[in-house]
DNA sequence: CAGGGTCTAT
DNA sequence: ATAGACC
């Protein structure tokens, strides 16, 4: 039925799956940069009028191009940038470990392929998908569902690691401003690359390369589509230089900042790319049926929202914020909180050269020291290898240990750290091999502040970590790493032998001769991830189930002595490592509420009233949880699936001029405002309507509603006390929420920048 | 969970 | 310096 109705409606299929929650009212505000004194902001305040390049031209172009181009971020005074017109790209490759084994193999290429770590099958090729094959399967299990799969190992990274910084340097070729995440992932910050080309070329005729989300169709007349669409273009040049020059494939994902590039790239795979144009961003968003599948939000922060009843997108997005602030850290909060929303002003930071670098190896059981040692030994060896070859000095040594434990215990890792003393450190990066025995003692006195060696162990992983890495240059000035991405910007010359050019003659060309000469990239390394968006469980919610029973847990400190009833599915060590206050808070309610269906949404927009205290001024102000209501009035049967389908369909993405202001919660002039008296329902009512609303079985116990009648009640009372000052509105807080990250971005810049002496051999 | 990494909060 | 959390 949804699947006709998307027909109907040329929506993707994947945009079906998530009408159910699609909840239109919900637009994120991107026009809206309340920061007063909000110097206008410039993509170039020195722009060179010159010419404008095609990619492939701007690849081998003159330097004075690229200052243009990457000189943007790196304007000094305390600017506020106004973020909301990049384009960002984000690059995932194709199950990238088996592609690079079919590289190294062709004849692999047309043969179910696995590629093995211990007894996992960490990633596999198509052919192998095709068989039921998927990431991260057990070997025996793999192998059974296709009994002709070839396995490779694949534990030793370094041939990914090599071909993952091939990626990373081509990228760089267009855009100094490439962010790697991970081994198979890059973005990059495209917005002067699409200025550049939109100063000739008329934009009458520019056309969307790839997939567009949602099926929107482009208008010329909007700015952020046309930039959106040169986006695409480029994205699209870049997978094909990708696959031309390392034979690679994968996706892309185009749009205006990284989280939603992220999410909107996994929408067509393999090897194609999708955009997204901002009217559809609520849409996207609403597509994730679990707030784990936001990028940002990990297993411990799901668990932790969970325990709020959070579960969901929309869940997140009415949540105040303060309560959230208490859980996760105030910065965290604001972080996701924003995510929740579509908005995300994290930049895109080069990553340059490895911070760190480490081997870690797992294994049953290692129970003597001898076998430490040896172990040790195994990892150092490999380690120094590759320390050499980078050239720099580290400063620091890590040794990182997992024991064994019965209980499911994923998180137990333990670590030490100490300096490096510095005549140790030199020989490292001279490949001196004596250095080997005083590491492997610097590393066991480490391992003793752990392990008494005198009692049993049993160890299932060691990892040997180098970080701290200074510069192996001596002679070279700090700001050298600058310079050099940015020849032109000074008159700076490098003495360098390898890079005589200095100057503002030095061409990108130059550069990236220097820099594939030297490039000993043979760090780091990351995961290997497909992000699954639209896992789109094609189940109805009109399947209604019982209740699950209540789930007794034995309370921690914060109630000695009692036993607490937690709602199903709260995870009850998450819940004891709530703040107390919290806790009280969750507990408070839990008791008299059941469940409701408030995963249901509707886009009925709530006027703001002044009145407070209760749930009604609650639901006033998030304009969502109106459904709470809504819904219970209309049918205590709850959910019909093609009821949900139409009141999705009412809202096709309109044209919002998003550049224009908007305020929170006042979205949209076309839904109809309910009148406050309509809104109001006392407790009581609420009971009686969540009681009749069954949560299907494939959607998560923990919806937001489970809790929230009284628990928000109290959250509200709480929240006013503190809130005196601060509003509501959710756009109040992107702006702050930056202040953190700009600092961030400068220093990290900064280290950046210094640690690109790598490039440069000692002479 | 298998590697490797990065960044944050104490 | 260490533990967490995330990818």
């Amino acid at each position: 039925m949804i699947s006709t109705l998307c027909r109907l409606l040329k929506l993707p299929q994947s945009a079906c799956q998530a009408m159910e929650y699609s909840n239109d009212d919900d637009e994120p505000q991107f026009g809206m940069d309340e920061d007063e004194d909000d110097t206008e902001w410039r993509y170039s305040s020195f722009d060179v009028a010159e010419d404008i390049r095609p990619a492939e031209v701007f690849l081998s172009s003159s330097c004075s191009s690229e200052v243009a181009s990457g000189s943007v971020f790196h304007g000094k005074g305390p600017h506020r940038r106004q973020n909301n017109n990049r384009v960002i790209l984000h690059f995932d490759l194709d199950c990238f470990y088996a592609q690079v084994e079919m590289i190294r193999n062709p004849e692999l290429r047309d043969k179910p392929l696995g590629v093995q770590q211990k007894y996992l099958v960490v990633t596999c090729n198509y052919v192998a998908r095709k068989h039921g094959v998927n990431k991260l399967m057990s070997v025996i299990d793999a192998k059974e569902k296709c009994p002709q799969l070839i396995l490779v190992s694949g534990e030793d990274l370094t041939h990914y690691r090599e071909i993952s910084y091939k990626v990373t340097e081509l990228l760089e070729e267009y855009s100094p401003l490439v962010e790697r995440l991970g081994f198979d992932e890059n973005f990059v910050d495209a917005t002067e690359l699409v200025e550049k080309r939109l100063r000739h070329v008329a934009s009458s005729d520019v056309s969307v390369n790839g997939h567009i989300y949602n099926n929107q169709s482009i208008d010329p007349r909007v700015e952020e589509h046309i930039r959106l669409a040169v986006g695409s273009q480029i994205a699209a040049e870049l997978r094909t230089a990708l696959y031309k020059k390392l034979g690679l494939t994968g996706c892309a994902g185009i749009a205006t900042n990284k989280t939603l590039s992220k999410l909107v790239s996994g929408i067509f795979k393999p090897n194609q790319q999708t955009t997204l144009l901002p009217e559809s961003t609520a849409l996207l968003l609403s597509c994730l049926e679990h707030l784990k599948k936001v990028p940002g939000v990990g297993y411990r922060t799901a668990q932790k929202l969970q325990s709020l009843g959070l579960s969901r997108i929309q869940d997140l997005q009415v949540f105040p914020l303060a309560t959230l602030e208490k859980v996760l850290g105030a910065a965290a909060a604001q972080r996701i909180h924003s995510l929740s929303h579509g908005v995300d002003e994290a930049p895109v930071t080069p990553s340059g050269p490895p911070q760190s670098l480490s081997d870690e190896d797992s294994f049953r059981n290692i129970s003597t020291e001898t076998e430490v040692v040896q172990k040790i030994e195994e990892l150092l060896t490999n380690l120094l290898d590759r320390m050499q070859k980078d050239g720099r000095q580290p400063r620091t040594v890590r040794l990182t240990i997992r024991r064994f434990s019965a209980t499911n215990k994923w998180f137990n890792r333990e670590s030490r750290q100490c300096p490096i003393p510095n005549h140790i450190g030199q020989r490292i990066t001279t490949g001196n091999p004596d250095v080997m025995a005083p590491l492997v003692d610097i590393l066991m006195k480490l391992f003793r502040k752990m392990i008494d060696l005198k009692a049993p162990f049993h160890l299932t992983l060691l990892n040997v970590c180098l970080s701290n890495l200074q510069p192996a240059s001596t002679s070279t000035r700090s700001s050298i790493g600058f310079f050099l991405k940015h020849p032109s910007q000074s008159s700076f010359k490098l003495n360098s032998s390898i890079c005589s050019q200095g100057e503002s003659g030095t061409s990108t060309h130059a550069k990236n001769q220097v820099l594939s000469r030297h490039k000993h990239f043979d760090i780091a390394a990351g995961d290997l991830k497909e992000t699954n968006i639209m896992t789109a469980s094609g189940e109805s919610e009109a399947d209604s189930k019982n209740l699950p029973d209540k789930q007794q847990i034995k309370s921690g400190s914060s109630s000695p002595g009692t036993d607490l009833y937690l709602p199903p599915g709260i995870d009850p060590e998450v819940f004891r490592q709530l703040p107390e206050d919290i806790q009280r808070e969750i507990t408070s309610t839990i008791s008299t509420t059941l469940s409701s269906g408030a995963y249901k949404q509707n886009k009925m927009t709530l006027q703001k009233t002044a009145s407070k205290g209760d749930i009604s001024h609650f639901l006033r102000q998030n304009p969502q949880c109106e459904s709470l209501i809504s819904s219970t009035a209309k049918a205590e049967s709850s959910h019909s699936l093609s009821v949900e389908c139409r009141q999705d369909a009412q809202i096709q993405p309109n044209n919002i001029d998003y550049s224009s202001t908007q305020v929170a919660g006042s979205s949209g002039g076309h839904t109809e405002p309910h009148s406050s008296s309509s809104m109001d329902a006392d407790p009581v009512d609420l009971q009686t309507i969540n009681r009749a609303d069954q949560v299907p079985s494939h959607v998560d116990p923990k919806v937001f509603s489970e809790l929230p009648a009284e628990l928000q009640q109290e959250l509200l009372n709480e929240w006013k006390q503190q809130e005196t000052v601060s509003k509501i509105h959710v756009n109040k807080h992107i702006g702050k929420a930056r202040t953190a990250k700009e600092t961030k971005q400068t220093s990290a810049k900064s280290t950046q920048s210094n640690s690109l002496f790598k490039y440069f051999k000692p002479t």
